[in-house]
Parts: structure tokens; sequence; C-alpha cells
DNA sequence: CTGAAAGCGCTAACAA
DNA sequence: TTGTTAGCGCTTTCAG
């Protein structure tokens, strides 16, 4: 199919194009690109004339068809959502560690969508990656085994894969979640309420488990009515953490247990006047969370770092590393600003 | 040169492994996978049954080298950073649009470098991809005609190109930031300070021309102290914020050409307790603006829908759309939430 | 309905 | 120092 065209896209030059333009076997024009050395002087330069007047650019991916292991310096990225602020921070350590290394980054947004892990990994395959930083949201990754036997590494960024095991990267949600809640205790606090994300999502039930433990180990008693979970959005929090708030009993201290709770948390606390009466800490940092008022308590961690090590793993594995896969924690830091420092108060 | 490995990593099957393994002509299992009808079911259950067997997973680059076009399905992104939460929305807004059409993006963090702006070009380049979407960071994109010329389709987000024609998609930077000092002006203010991003960004710099023009348009006097450029980032917008608001003839209101300035700003006036004093309108929406105090008025822009937009024109062009390349502009909105709306005061 | 031959742009042997 | 011959895994073309 030619298209009906009148100028017409002028393809561009192969090897053998620039050999010919340059009267050399085409051989010779590849060891030139690829600097082999073993090219007389003169030659070399009737050949670099032609590469510039043709303006040859070559084709990576043709090469990568033969080349020793096929490799294709490309690597595939799936996380929540390449635009949430947290999520992308991850991206943004994988490219400080590829891009160096002159790999591309495929990346994709999952949105918690099995169907869509299942779908882009594969993608990702047939593309030949030489690797995949993957945050599962499906069920199992058994079906990673077969790529991994047959060459491909993979790393797992912000929870545990299910079914396979393999090299991963995240932060420890239990214990960071039982600092958070033992912080609250720390102040006093007994009625501590839990809000958390999707109960399909691991870090939501790991931090779930954090805040049972915490209770646990310092005998506060859970009143399950104190302990909301799956939570989708913002919206949802925010209306959560109302009910709660206006119910006969309330808490005196929420674990929000992600950011975008967090945010609608605030939200309900400061239209029922009482942000500076019940305390709140967070898990993951808030944007501005130090400009708030009052200033909020956060487990803070460094998504960009988790981004780095899984890219420096990845790469580890694609250059030929066997060791046992391992999980490697990434630290968490309790940031201390204010509103989880709050007393416990008799709300009217 | 061979791994010394012990089990070694199997290849992944090829079409002719496949054929052999059913018993029919590499062709015959060509047409199966690509569901080019014409084979007798009999033939094609023998051959799906191999295909599962042996897991056979295609390979789309190796397809693409010949095939029609020799499309690889596969398109470069350049922003600012991929981090960047306001830049990874138009990275979101493209995925929309490529991920139903099974394109995969390639992203890139371009921080403003211009050497970075023609690396990763090239390297997209190399990798064949069909289409590029690109922020311009370089002083001259006159290097991409040659892409252009070739068939590879390329769209230009948030700023316009230098030395090349090609579509754009972008906000009205000189009128919207009109708009905002306009505002500004409607509440009494004549003394309006600008600040702005590092000039060898062409928003920061059609954003001081909307400045200028409100400023004239009003017949308000431009005093050359309240204008200040270059700043690279929050820390130098709060030194540059608190040095305004300290000299002797402050401002009574400012207006922050970009998100990052406008923290700064926000920060400095919260120290010298001016937060209700001095108003502010921000070029770029602010994380949480509505929950700070007083709550931030800005000019926000969907970015998201330039991404969208942006990946529709560069489809349209990838599909053979042969038109005048445009500049589309996509529409910014005043959000009037309080920090806009504070008088002139008399500072002492 | 099926298959064999040619070739995409390159790299990898192996000659000359 | 050079060039030739293969062939990567696929699509295309053309025969059976």
């Amino acid at each position: 199919m030619e298209e009906s065209d009148g100028p017409g896209p002028s393809r561009r030059p192969t090897l053998r194009q620039v050999a010919a333009h340059a009267g050399v076997g085409f051989k010779t024009v590849a060891r030139v690109v690829n600097g082999e050395g073993s090219v007389a002087p003169a030659t070399a330069a009737r050949v670099q004339a032609a590469l510039r007047e043709l303006n040859y650019v070559p084709d990576d991916f043709a090469g990568s068809l033969k080349k020793d292991g096929g490799r294709t310096r490309t690597i595939g990225l799936t996380i929540s959502n390449v635009a949430n602020p947290l999520a992308a921070q991850i991206h943004g350590g994988v490219e400080i560690v590829a891009m160096p290394r002159n790999v591309a980054t495929f990346a994709v947004s999952l949105n918690e969508q099995p169907s869509a892990e299942i779908e882009h990994t594969r993608a990702f395959l047939r593309r030949r990656v030489d690797g995949l930083i993957l945050t599962p949201v499906a069920d199992d990754q058994s079906y990673l085994q077969l790529a991994i036997d047959r060459g491909t590494a993979v790393v797992f960024v912000d929870r545990e894969p299910a079914g396979l095991r393999a090299d991963t990267v995240k932060v420890d949600d239990v214990s960071s979640a039982a600092t958070a809640v033992g912080h609250l205790a720390d102040f006093g606090h007994r009625r501590i309420a839990h809000l958390g994300d999707r109960v399909r999502i691991q870090t939501a039930r790991q931090r779930k488990e954090g805040y049972l433990s915490a209770m646990r180990s310092r005998d506060l008693p859970v009143d399950e009515r104190l302990v909301i979970l799956d939570i989708p959005d913002e919206l949802h929090a925010y209306a959560a953490a109302r009910r709660l708030l206006e119910s006969d009993d309330p808490p005196t201290a929420i674990h929000s247990a992600q950011n975008l709770i967090t945010v609608g948390v605030i939200r309900a606390l400061r239209d029922l006047g009482l942000s500076r009466k019940v305390a709140v800490v967070g898990f993951d940092d808030v944007a501005m969370g130090d400009l708030l008022d009052p200033p909020v308590t956060v487990i803070s961690h460094d998504l960009a770092r988790v981004g780095r090590v899984a890219a420096e793993r990845l790469f580890a594995r694609i250059d030929g590393d066997q060791s046992e896969p391992r999980t490697v924690f990434v630290p968490t830091e309790l940031v201390v600003r204010g509103s989880g420092e709050i007393r416990p108060q008799l709300v009217s």
C-alpha cells in the first residue's frame, strides 16, 4: 500500500546505502559507526562524510535482533499511575539509574487493575524488554516465571509478588504503620481509628496489620467500629472520617493509612472544627503537609529511592547476577509536624 | 560469548520452531498468530496447541522491521521531569490516548537541559519510534525537520518549537498571566510584583509578557524592582519574596508565575505573618491549594488535557494527516480561593 | 488452504 | 584493513 503522496517521506538510509555512497563495503561502514577501529583513516573519513551527507541514523532494534544476548536496552515499568505524584517518584528513581546506561524506559499505569498488569506485561515482553520493574496488582505473578527463565529480569516494587520468588524493593509497611500508631499511643491515645485503602492492595493489608500489632502490643482495645477499610478515594475517606467523628463514641486519634485518605480526613476535621482536637498521623507524605494547619505528621518514605534501588537490582540481574532473590526494605521516617502530637481531648 | 551457566536461559521459541512442533509450514503459524484466516480449523487447532505448549511470544520489533510502513507502535515523550507532579499529568494524558491503541510510550525527563533534548530525541529515533511528543528546551528544534521528512510524527507540548513548524499544544501563557495580574488590579492593587521562572524557559518569558501587558493596559507603573526573574527553585523564590516584602517599598500583591515559586512565596508570607495582608495569585495550580490558609488563588490549567490533545494530534499525523501544522491552546481557569482577593494594605 | 522464497537492517562469523 | 557470507524473527510476495 503506497501512499498517494507527492513528495513522500524519504526513508532513512541503510548501512548499505551509505556504503554505496562512500564506495566501500557495508561492513566497513558498520565498523566506523560502531567505532570498531581497524579502518584506514582515509576510508574512515570518506565513510564519515557519507554518513553526514545521508544523515544516517542507525536502527537499534534491527541490531538487537542478532546481537549477543539480543538486548534491546529497553525496560518496562508498571506503576499505579504515571500521573500519581507518589508513584511518579518511583519512575523518577528508575530513570536516574536507567538513563546513564542508555536504557529507555516504557512506563505504564495499572490503576490497580489486575488485567492491566497481565496485558501490559505481555506487551512489554513482546517488545523484548531486557527487564521489568513491576508494581504487582494481580493476585498471582507466577505467570512471569517463564519470562524470567527465558532471561528477562524482573524486580517488584512497593509490594511483594505472589506465587513467585523475585527481587522486591519496598518499605516495611507493617512496622512503619506500627510506628505511626505507637506514636499516637505515646501521646495518650487509646481510641485510635484506622482508615485504610482497598484491601485488595497488599500494602493496605500490611498497614492494617501494623495498626493491629501496635494496638495489641500496648494492650489497647481494638474497636471494630474504628477500623474502616476499603476506602477507594479521598471523598470516601472524607465521608468515613465525618461519620466516625460525629458518632457517639468518636476516636481521639486517627491513623490514616494512605495519602489521599489523609487528605480526606484533614478536610473532615477542618469542616468539623476538630483540626486541633483530634490527632492524625498519615502514612505517605502529603503535599504541602508542613504548610497545613496544623502541619501534618506522617510516615514518609523515599519512593524515588525505591525506584533507584529497584533499577539497580534489575540491572544487576540483567548483567548476570544469579544470587538468591531478596527483598530490600527502604527505610521510612516518622515526620513529626504537629497533627500527630495532639493529646486526647473530650470531644463534645 | 556463552554464559558458563548450568541450566541456562531457554530462548523463546520462534515461529519456525512452533511450526516444526505442529508439523506445518511456519507461514501457517504466522497466519494463526495474526488471525489472518484461511487456515483449516483442524490445522489451526494443532497450531494453537503447539503455540500454548511452547509458550510462544511474538517478537513485535522483528515484525516491524519489514512490515508496512515499519511502524513500531511506540512513541517517545520528553517532559520536564517524570516525577514532577505537573509534568507527570501530561504523561498521564498521553497515556490515556496511547494505551487503547496498543502503543507503548517511552518517557524521559529533560530537566531543562538542551543537550538532553538532543540526546534523547536521537535515542528515540534510533529505536524507530512512530512519533515524538516533546517539551522543547533547546534553543532550536530545526534538527527535527529531517526526522519529520522521514515520516516520524512530532508534536510539541507546553512550549512552541523554534526553527520548525509543527503541531503544538499549550496554554496561552501571555493572556493567562494577564488575567491573573488583571485580577489583582481589579482588587485595587497597583504595586504588583512578578516572580518568574528561569528566562531560558519560553513560558516564563511569556508569563512575564502577560504581566507587563496587563500592567500597561491598566496604566499601572512597572517598578523594575518588583520584577524578579530567573528564579530556579522554591528556596530562591522564598528568599526573593522575603527580600521584596521586607524592602522599603514592598508590593501589595504578588503574581508568582510558577507553582514552586508560589510555594516559596507562601512560605515567606507565612513566616513574615503577611499571609492575610499581601495578595497572591499563582500560575499553575498548587497541591492542596484549597486547604492552605488563606486558600490560594491560581491560574489552573489542565495539563492532562494538554497531553491528551497532543497525543491525538500525534496519532492523526501518524495515521496520515497532512494538514498544516497548528497550535492548539488548551484553556486555563482562574480559580478564586482567597489569597488573590486580599485588598491592598499598608504594610508596616 | 498451504508453503517456499526473498528480504527488512543489522551483527557475527569467516574469508581475502 | 577490507569484504563476503550467513542469519536474527518476522512480513511480504508469489507458487502450489
